[in-house]
Formats: structure tokens, sequence, C-alpha cells
DNA sequence: GGAATATACTTTAGGAGTGAAGTATATTCC
DNA sequence: GGAATATACTTCACTCCTAAAGTATATTCC
């Protein structure tokens, strides 16, 4: 009942539409990468031995979306990309210098976007919303 | 500090994402509509003289992306076009019968998403989430 | 060891969004 | 009333995603 009255698919959509977009206008202000070019370069970044699976498990996507992706990331010179030794069909990802940069760098716009976050929820506030998110995230997956 | 501690940016993008992908493949199981055309479908349906740019506003998107739904929408059949006779410049739009049927119809499968949601939380957290998204909507619009 | 199955990636066709630039009609302001 | 500005929509080039079908390499199971 609640959560149909309530509208809670729309809203959570329309809140993560406008992030995102407001994200974007950002990143694309400070550096030439967008918050999904973010997203995979992080996962590369923070891992070891990072396979295209690999990435679209962790950002819950297809793998195609990932084929695509990871050829613009490559256009870009962000990201290297060779066969695995240990399995001929996978295919391991590399940060570039460049790529590097920006995964260090692109704190700054991500602030501006979190301090306003924080301007609206307090402390208590933001933990609740993080554990529903991962709550619903997990039912979902 | 907490909200990038907590990658509370991620976590709603991923939310947002996985609950999409549940109900764009249930709706196109029980009908030949997405969750975004739905959404323009219920902006039209539910208000008088919807103009496209009454839609852009309303869910957040530009008014070049509605020129597009618009035209799949059409081509569905489930929407219709006019000109305005106040102004010149607007178009408006209307539902179709099948859009109707549609617009009345689309419950069963937004239901089973609301079960799942109330599955993982309980009535208080889905208005605290609910009032949560709100407030960063209203920031970020 | 070889057939059947599973996995990692690619390709294709299409939906859905952005921003910038263009057209046509309204509105505003001397 | 006419020039300047604003608004509603369209077009274009692009990013980003999905699902389905295809290729190539691993793995499993007799």
């Amino acid at each position: 009942m609640s959560a149909s009255k309530l509208k809670l698919y729309w809203r959570l959509q329309l809140a993560a539409h406008f992030l995102q977009k407001r994200a974007d206008r950002d990143l694309l202000e400070s550096g030439n990468v967008t918050t999904a070019q973010l997203g995979v370069i992080a996962v590369i970044g923070n891992g070891t031995d990072v396979t295209q699976k690999d990435v679209a498990v962790a950002l819950g996507l297809n793998e195609s979306a990932i084929t695509a992706m990871v050829r613009r990331l490559i256009g870009l010179g962000y990201v290297e990309r060779q066969k695995s030794e240990h399995d001929g069909r996978a295919k391991l990802l590399n940060l570039t210098d460049d790529g590097h940069a920006i995964h260090q760098n692109t704190r700054p716009p991500f602030k501006k976007i979190n301090n306003r976050i924080e301007s609206v929820l307090d402390d208590t506030e933001i933990e609740n919303l993080a554990d529903y998110l991962e709550r619903l995230t997990e039912t979902f997956r």
C-alpha cells in the first residue's frame, strides 16, 4: 500500500536522474569525463586483474554495455586492455597514467554534490538512506 | 564526509538502475510498454491540456527527449497530438483509447515491484525514504 | 579424449537521455 | 506597431543502456 501511494518508484527515479544530471554537468566542466565513465574507472582502479565481466557485475550492467564503454574509454586514452593469460576469453583492464590521474583527481566535483546532499539531510538521515538503498539493491539485484 | 564515505551517489544510482531494470522487464512481459513510456502516459492521463513542455517539466527531462518519446508513443498508438489553438507553438497531447487502457491497466506489474519494496522496508522506512528523496529532488531540480 | 555445457566477450537493433543549434510563434517594451 | 526577447518544439550528434544472437575459449562429465 504505502509504497504505491507514495509513488516510491517514481520518486527514486526522479531523484537519481536529477543527481546524475547535475553530477555529469559538473564533471564535464572540470574534466572530459562522465559519471558513467568514472564508475568504470573506479572499479578498474580499485581492483587488480579486473575483467569486463567484473565491471559488469560491480555496476549491475550488461556485458555489452561494458564492451561499448571500454571502447570509448580506450578512445579517450584512460584505459588499456589486454588478453588474460589464464583465460583466453577474458580481457584484463588497466588504467593508463591519464586514467589514474582522473581516478585520483575527480574528487572536487563530487564534493560539491555531497555538500549539497548534506545540506538537506543530516548524518543520521544519510545513514538511513544508505541503508534503505542497500536493502533495495540487494532485493532487486 | 558522511555522504562521500557512504558513496551515497553511487548507491542511489545503483538502486534506481536495478529497480528500473526489473520494472521494465515486468512491464514488457505483460504489455508492450516501458516504464519511461508509462511515465509520460501518466502525466498526460492525469492532466488536461497537457503540452510537451508540461511533460518535460513534470519528469525533469529535456524537451528534445519528449519530442522523441511522443513520436514513439504515437507510433505505438497510445497518444495523439494536436496544435494548441491558444498558442501556435504548443502541441496538446491526449491519450487514445489504447493509451487510456494502458494508463488504467498497468497496476499489476507495479504491484509486484511495490510488494518487493515492502518486503524489505517497513511503513516508517518507506515514508522516510520518500521524504529523503523528495528533499534531494527539490535541491537538485 | 570428446561431446555437451558454460562463460567472456562482441555485434546488432533499438529505446532513452543530453546539450547545442535551428525554426516558428508569442510576448515585451519602447 | 515593430524590434528585441522569450518560449515551444525539432533536429542533430552523441552517450549509455537493454535484450538477443553470435563467436571463441573453458569446463564438465561420461
